[in-house]
DNA sequence: GATCCTCGAGTTCC
DNA sequence: CTCGAGGATC
């Protein structure tokens, strides 16, 4: 089927209605049946919500058949119907990405049960909405009898074999004897983040051991539909599920609780798993402050969320309110601004990092997803390329969650347009860096096409400025990237000396560029010049050589004399050089014209202080400890904690692991504090950091 | 030879 | 932050 544009003007709104109706069936079919989807939940919704304004609207093109009538979900062959006993029933959903939605629905409630300014708060009970599957567990004294999907909210699928292999669903309520003859419990089953991960990871050595019948998933909730709905518990019972209870259906012979926290708690203490981010709050201040609270915490989450759920908590009230149509009056779900969306890829672009790598980078048509308009997303490197198939003039899905830098998931198939070509980074360049023109080469068994035009490529001299004038390098206050553009543009500047014979004159020829600032870049040229010999080992931007191994060959030869003229057998002997990194050492400093670039900028005055190899006198508290930052410390930076853990002898990693010794954790400290935690490190924070610290 | 650990390098948006 | 790869360690 073939999904068309939005709506041309031309088009009648019965025909938009009913082309609709089609493509809502055919999607929901590929989503809930098939367990395949083509389109991002987003897509789906808001094509389902323009059919429900328009049959809002014009009541008449309203037909039986419309998705919006019905909840879709067909009975797979395999799986006996179940008829619910109490029919399993949807939540309001809104698309609401502020806060204030909660006010609305306040206020809606409140009209309802006439009530007025003088009467107080409504109590409700927040809870989170899961990206799960609905499930309805019978429990017939005790027992687990029978587990059904939702289905179309009637009649649903019979899944019990599958469901019993969910270790946390206890096939026996907790206090069993006492239990009534019929409780059905409601709730979500779902695949925490983590498993999910490792799930497509086994897939995926499945699939590259040659499995032909596996696949890897798009995202948690579909791995978890497909695991649900898999007719082979043996093969259910091998994916990661979980589940959280948050209702109730058919129940005999049990008094339930007043409210509905009640009963969430009376399901825990059954055995029942419930979610602990759930919350008693009062009006619509109250539910602000949940969906503020879930929102800044939703990327830390185990596991997905699409949004909250608010419901009145006294079942009484509830009562009152009643229903409209098929949607409770008392309950309303708020969902938080999607993490996926489509969008259109109008080109790659090539960029030339400082390294020669060609970097493919997918320009988007503009698109809001996580938070942020997105326009750019790398694609790493041809193998992804060619693993994902991603063609330009395709539809693709973005993800941004939280921090994380937006990715290209993968590719709409149904919506790639006809004509396009498989796109190759050797093929668009020819074979030449877009910079300069030189020659790609790749090494053998590496992914990555690189320029090999080194500093005659202006993009690797540009990016070789930057990092110069970086901060943990040279620290050059002033150079950032617009003004190198310029410079290397200009012709002003072509070898790294150059730089500091710049002078004010020179400079203020350049557009935007005043007396003032570019009396700032030489000031902070000037300033740069006093440095240490591991800034400068490191500013030299030599093939495996960062700031840690710089400053390891800083201290074991102590002169830049002495590491010029080292060869391959002395450079071995520094710590974490190996074979690959002394080489490239060696190398570097064997070409003439890097010898001389080193020659002309110590002419040019820059100056560290060299020791020959004897310690200098500074206590050294913390000789021999490593430590790892995280989060933020309220009042030392990053760089400043690090400067000074390390001038007291300690050493800061990246990572924790058994051999750390410290973590030094700031605010919101993320996943490294939770591994100190396991690995029992000690858990410092900055108080704790500074009392180690010498005066 | 395998496994663990650390370092280097690349990346997006405001 | 995350990935890949180089280096160290057993």
């Amino acid at each position: 089927m073939s999904v068309h544009s939005k709506s041309s003007s031309a088009q009648s709104v019965a025909e938009r209605a009913a082309e609709l109706r089609d493509q809502l069936h055919h999607h929901a079919h590929r989503y809930y049946v098939l367990d395949d989807p083509e389109l991002p939940d987003v897509e789906y919704d808001k094509l389902f919500e323009e059919l429900q304004a328009i049959e809002a609207e014009h009541p008449d093109l309203l037909t039986t058949d419309s998705p919006t009538q019905r909840i879709i979900g067909k009975v797979l062959d395999g799986f006996t119907p179940v008829r619910h006993a109490v029919p399993m029933l949807s939540i309001r959903t809104e698309t609401d990405t502020e806060a204030s939605g909660a006010v609305a629905f306040d206020a809606r409630v409140r009209r309802e049960l006439e009530l007025d300014e003088s009467d107080p708060p409504i109590e409700y009970a927040a809870e989170l909405k899961f990206d799960g599957l609905a499930i309805n567990l019978r429990y017939e004294h005790g027992v687990l009898v029978q587990a059904a999907t939702r289905g179309n909210g009637e009649t649903g699928e019979d899944v019990t074999q599958n469901i019993r292999t969910i270790a946390q669903i206890p096939l026996r309520l907790r206090g069993a004897e006492l239990a009534p003859p019929v409780i059905e419990v409601r709730g979500e089953v779902y695949i925490r983040r983590d498993d999910f991960d490792s799930l497509n990871e086994r897939q995926r050595e499945l699939i590259a051991k040659g499995a032909k019948n596996e696949k890897t998933f798009v995202n948690p909730r579909n791995a978890a539909a497909g695991a649900v709905r898999q007719l082979d518990p043996a093969i259910a019972a091998k994916r990661p599920l979980s589940f959280f209870a948050y209702g109730l259906g058919a129940v005999q012979d049990w008094t339930i609780p007043p409210t509905h926290s009640g009963l969430v708690d009376a399901l825990q203490a059954m055995g029942m798993p419930v979610s602990v981010e759930r919350a008693v709050v009062h009006g619509a201040d109250g539910l602000v402050e949940f969906h503020r609270r879930v929102g800044a915490k939703r990327d830390d989450l185990p596991f997905d969320i699409d949004g909250v759920v608010y419901k009145v908590n006294d079942r009484a009230l509830q009562q009152r309110l009643g229903f409209v149509s098929r949607e409770p009056r008392w309950a309303v779900a708020h969902k938080y601004t999607a993490q996926e969306q489509m969008t259109r890829l109008l080109g790659i672009d090539i960029q030339v990092g400082r390294t020669g790598k060609l970097t493919p980078v997918a320009k988007l048509e503009p698109v809001f997803v996580g938070g942020t308009t997105v326009s750019n997303a790398t694609l790493h490197n041809q193998d992804e390329i060619d693993r994902k198939d991603v063609r330009i003039g395709d539809t693709v899905i973005v993800r941004r969650a939280g921090d994380v830098i937006p990715e290209v998931v993968g590719v709409v198939a149904d919506k790639r347009p006809p004509d396009t070509q498989a796109f190759s980074i050797v093929a668009k360049l020819q074979s030449k860096c877009p910079v300069c023109g030189s020659e790609i080469t790749r090494e053998e068994g590496e992914v990555d096409w690189r320029c090999s035009g080194g500093l005659f490529c202006a993009a690797q001299r540009k990016q070789a400025m930057l990092h110069f004038a970086s901060r943990r390098a040279m620290d050059v206050e002033g150079l950032g990237d617009k003004l190198v553009d310029q410079l290397v543009d200009s012709g002003l500047i072509r070898t790294l000396p150059e730089l500091y014979k710049l002078g004010v004159a020179k400079l203020v020829a350049l557009e935007r560029m005043a007396e003032k600032s570019a009396q700032n870049l030489v000031d902070g040229l000037e300033r740069s010049k006093k440095t240490t010999l591991g800034r400068f080992l490191f500013a030299l931007g030599i093939r495996h050589v960062g700031e840690t191994t710089a400053k390891d060959l800083a201290k074991h030869f102590g002169s830049l004399d002495r590491i010029l003229d080292a060869s391959v057998e002395q450079l071995l002997e520094v710590n974490d050089v190996g074979p690959v990194v002394a080489q490239s050492i060696h190398t570097f400093f064997a070409q003439p014209h890097n010898r001389e670039v080193v020659e002309q900028l110590r002419a040019c005055g820059i100056t560290w202080e060299e020791h020959d190899g004897t310690a200098d006198n500074a206590p050294k508290p913390l000789a021999g400890k490593t430590f790892v930052l995280t989060g933020t410390l309220p009042t030392l930076s990053r760089d400043d904690a690090k400067d000074l853990i390390e001038a007291a002898g300690g050493k800061v990693s990246g990572s924790v692991s058994k051999k750390t010794h410290y973590v030094v954790a700031g605010a919101e400290a993320g996943s490294k504090l939770d591994k100190a935690q396991e690995l029992g490190v000690v858990i410092l924070d900055e108080e704790g950091l500074k009392a180690l610290l010498p005066p």
